[in-house]
Order: structure tokens, then C-alpha cells, then sequence
DNA sequence: CGAGTGGTTGATACGTATCAATAACTGTGG
DNA sequence: CCACAGTTATTGATACGTATCAACCACTCG
């Protein structure tokens, strides 16, 4: 039953959540892609770390779902599989391709909250009031199971698993918008090497070169998403270029030199101190 | 295609929410605090809308969580409720006072990431990992009720209304983090006069008066909670002080304008109209 | 009464937005 | 196949908002 990501698995009684909570701790060298290390004894660390936690699922779980993923659905590139204010009725899981999410501006603009690939589950912040509170725009063609609420909800009732599942994915994402948070702490070059590093990490959980690939979005996405402007994005992969950190070409990306871009957000940080620790 | 959502007053079967959807358009003059005004037409709009949205639980809703907040439990002013990191046995909540949740940063300061009055639930980020992702510190002294997880996941299985509660309260946590992130496209005046006129109006619900109140935090949680520095912060209140919107004795705000602090985070837009609508 | 916390205000530095010009690429239709 | 328009990305010059550093005041608590 549940996710649980990491092996290695410090056994130590959770209240009921099976999931190992240590990470990767962003302050120490990332040898390439070792899961749990116990976080070096402190209790509340980086908390950016969280923003490498699996967003996927365990086998597990996926096929706990797999019973209600029947509606196949296909969505071109650039079409929109929900919008904001759309009736809520489907959870969707993404099979293959990528998904931005975001939210409506006053000013006709939007805000990019979140990309999902495959593996992902979306659209649970309808959940709240029966609507959807932001869209979905497929970033390349995408094909997604549409699960219906309701009979996840029907399920859920009966077992107590499936309704720890769905408890558990929809507080993820409550963490998640954390770490996101926390990316405002950070300079450009620390937000967009966290990017990186974030994305080339769950390639590498798909199978993919954790090192080299495609980025699926425009600059004025990423910068949308690390609240930048998109030159400053194209400026940044610059200066990593240049740094010999990365190559770039277009969208297609190499990570020449990981631990220095894994540094670049512990230095790059907005100098932010708010407040000390009271121990 | 596109944008659609939108009233019609649409008296939906909500999937099961029971809550009033529709809410105070920031962009219209705000009528003192009539809720439920059908958005203006206008599609996904200023997704910061949610901002506003009711934080607490109906009677109907607090009731139910009522028979298993038997734990009372009292906390001092600047103690904390539990860290970041803590196994995670309990959500908690609110009966009187106020918490400010944070997370912990890499060079040793916290930023804030919310704070919860009376009839709020905190603590339900920890479902995801089974520790609790942020802390909660008392800004006050402080009365919460600790509900066992556990039981309520138990009771929840056996019980659609509570399942549908839980996962409800979830889903909100979700687009508040979504419209907290909203905020970061707002400039100091915006976000202060936002995070003003939200506080302004919990307290209303909590029988307070709308244009006065105290300020439970330091301006260095604010800073945190906005993105900015307490110096910013206490500018900013200079400022609206002397356009005459407030009167801000240390913490005792009085609003006087309301109106106009509400047009200030339509006007102060980081002018970012990110991209354009494809319409 | 002195130390500590919280708040205000000023001068200046710095990071990123903004405005603008150009180039590379993509798809379209003649 | 080539021209043409429309994105997408890069790069430069400059403007602006907020962080930073610092001095100072008010208030509280031993």
C-alpha cells in the first residue's frame, strides 16, 4: 500500500504514513541519484528538500488507481484538458507526454504552478469547492485516465487504503506548493538550478538520461513557474553556460557539472535570515 | 474553448461541497463583506480571488470534527505546537488565539507560510510523509484541540460525510497555497493591502470589527509570510498611512479606506502580464 | 537602569524587470 | 521551394523596487 519511495526504509513507526521522510539534504553532495540519507540529525533542515521528493507513484498505488483509469484521453499540444472554474468531475493521471498547471491573472495573464509528467496525478485542488482552481495545458501531446471523483470518493469509503492513498497524494501537493514557496528565497540562478536539478531528477525516475534532456516548456513558462521574467531565464542559462554548469541548446539541456548547480542554491540564497532559530 | 466557468449561479451539485463557491471579485468595489457576488462574467479571473475565500468550516462541518477534539491542549505565547519533522499524530484545531505555520530554511531562519486563527484546522501536511512538513509557533497564548489522525482516517472509512470533509479541507489548504503564490506577482503595497483585507475579513467572521483590529504578528512575520523584509513592511504601512488608508498605531491597524486598499493590489501588479491569453 | 525586542526611517547597493533590437526556428500558403 | 508571419530565444541598456546597512526611538522586562 503506498508509496514509499526509498528503500532502505528506517523502519521507524509512522502513525500509519509508510513513507520515509529523510531526503535528500541539498547542503551535502548528490551522488548522483542515492536516495534516503538520513537527514544529518536535524530535525527541521532545508526545507527546499522537499522539493525532491518523488511526485510519482509507487507501483503500488498506480495500480490501485488502475481500477478506476479506464477513460483514456488524448490532448494535443497547446489544448487545455481543464480550465479554472470547470465543473469538477475528473481527476486526471497523466500516462505519457507533460502538463502545465496554472492559474488566471487579473490581467489576462497566468501564473504557472506546476508541471506534471507522467505518473503524475492532477486537478485534486478541485477538490475544495467542486471546481477546478486552476487549468491544465498539455505542453506536448499528452495522454492522460480520467478518473472520476465521485467513484474514487465511493471507493475510498470502503477501503481504507484507497482513501489513505488519495489522503496522502492531496497532502503532497500541499507540500509541494511549500517548496515552491521557498523557491522565492532564492536568487535566479538558485531557483533555476533547483528547477533543473528537480526535473532531471524525475526524468531519471522515467527512465530518462538524468543528466541531458528536453525541456518541454518555454522560457516564459519556467519563468512564469520561479516567478522570473523570461529573459532572466534565458540570461541564467547563460551564466551557466558560461560557468560550464550546463549546455544549452534551445530546450535541449546537459548538466555538465551537477554538484556545482546543487551548490548554486545553498549560496544563491536571497540573503534571508528572517528570523533565528529560537533553540 | 476556454474560460467559461461561471455563474449562472449554476446551482450545481456540488460533487459535495457545501461551501458558497462564488466570491468577492477583487476587481469590484467590495460592498462591505457581502460574500457570494457572482464574478463578473469575466473567465478564470484573478485567480487571487480564493485569497478571500472562507478559511473555516461550516457549523455543520466543525460539528462533526467536534466529537473527536477531546484533547484539549493549551499553548503559550511563542511556544510551539509541534516542528517540522515531528512524527505526525495529530492535526490540531484552532479554538482560540493564533498560530503562525513556517518552514525552516537552510541558513537557520523560518519563513512563514500561513498563520490560523479559531475554527482552523493545521497540521494537514503531514499526511503526505507521516512528519510534519512546517511548524506551528503560537503568536498568542493559544487553545487548540488535538484530533488523532488516526481516528479520524478511521472514522473517516466509515463515513462519506467525513471522508468528503477531510478531503475538502485538504483540497482548500491546496488553493490557498495556490493563491498565497499569487501574491509574489503583487508588489509591497499589493501584498500588504491583500494580506490586510484577508485578515480583515477572518476576523470578521470571528465577530470582530472589520476596519479594526490587532495585528497578532511582528513585522518580520509579515515580511516572511509576503516575500519581503520587515523594513519593507513597516514602509509600506508608512505609506498607506499617509494616503490616508490606515491608521496603524504598532499593531492596532484601523482601515479607513477599504475601497482603496483594494484597488491597490488591482493597480500594483508586478505588471506582469505574463503571457497573453490565446483568445 | 541597562539589555533586549520590535518598530521606524534614511542612504545606498543590487537584482531583476522593462524596453528594445535581433536572430533562429516553425508552420503556412503561393 | 521560398517568402512571410508568428512564435521562441538571446542579448544589451536602463529603470525601478526592494534588500541591505545603519542609526535611532519606544516599550518591556529583569
Amino acid at each position: 500500500m503506498h508509496s514509499n519511495n526509498q528503500e532502505k526504509a528506517t523502519p521507524r513507526a509512522g502513525v500509519e504514513s509508510p513513507v520515509v521522510p529523510g531526503t535528500i539534504l541539498p547542503r551535502q553532495a548528490w551522488p548522483g541519484m542515492t536516495p534516503a540519507v538520513p537527514p544529518t540529525s536535524e530535525g527541521a533542515g532545508h526545507h527546499l528538500r522537499d522539493y525532491f521528493l518523488p511526485r510519482g507513484m509507487s507501483d503500488a498505488d498506480l495500480e490501485c488507481l488502475e481500477s478506476l483509469a479506464l477513460n483514456r484521453r488524448k490532448v494535443r499540444s497547446a489544448q487545455t484538458l481543464y480550465r479554472e472554474g470547470d465543473p469538477f468531475v475528473f481527476v486526471y493521471l497523466v500516462r505519457s507526454g507533460t502538463l502545465k498547471s496554472s492559474l488566471a491573472m487579473a490581467d489576462g495573464g497566468e501564473r504557472v504552478n506546476g508541471f506534471y509528467m507522467a505518473g503524475e496525478l492532477t486537478g485534486l485542488d478541485a477538490v475544495a469547492y467542486g471546481r477546478h482552481a486552476s487549468s491544465a495545458t498539455a505542453l506536448e501531446d499528452t495522454e492522460v485516465s480520467a478518473i472520476p471523483y465521485a467513484q474514487l470518493a465511493k471507493l475510498a469509503a470502503g477501503n481504507a487504503d484507497m482513501q489513505g492513498l488519495v489522503a496522502r497524494l492531496m497532502s503532497r501537493e500541499i507540500v509541494r506548493e511549500h517548496s515552491h514557496a521557498l523557491l522565492s528565497q532564492l536568487r535566479a540562478e538558485g531557483r533555476l538550478a533547483a528547477f533543473l536539478l528537480n526535473l532531471s531528477r524525475r526524468l531519471k525516475a522515467r527512465g530518462y538520461s538524468l543528466s541531458e534532456f528536453h525541456l518541454r516548456m518555454t522560457r516564459a513558462d519556467i519563468g512564469s513557474y520561479l516567478g522570473l521574467k523570461l529573459e532572466t531565464v534565458s540570461r541564467t542559462f547563460s551564466i551557466f553556460q558560461q560557468q560550464r554548469l550546463l549546455e544549452v541548446n534551445a530546450r535541449h539541456i546537459h548538466i555538465i557539472d551537477r554538484d556545482a548547480l546543487t551548490r548554486v542554491f545553498e549560496t544563491h540564497a536571497h540573503d534571508d535570515a528572517w528570523q533565528k532559530p529560537e533553540r
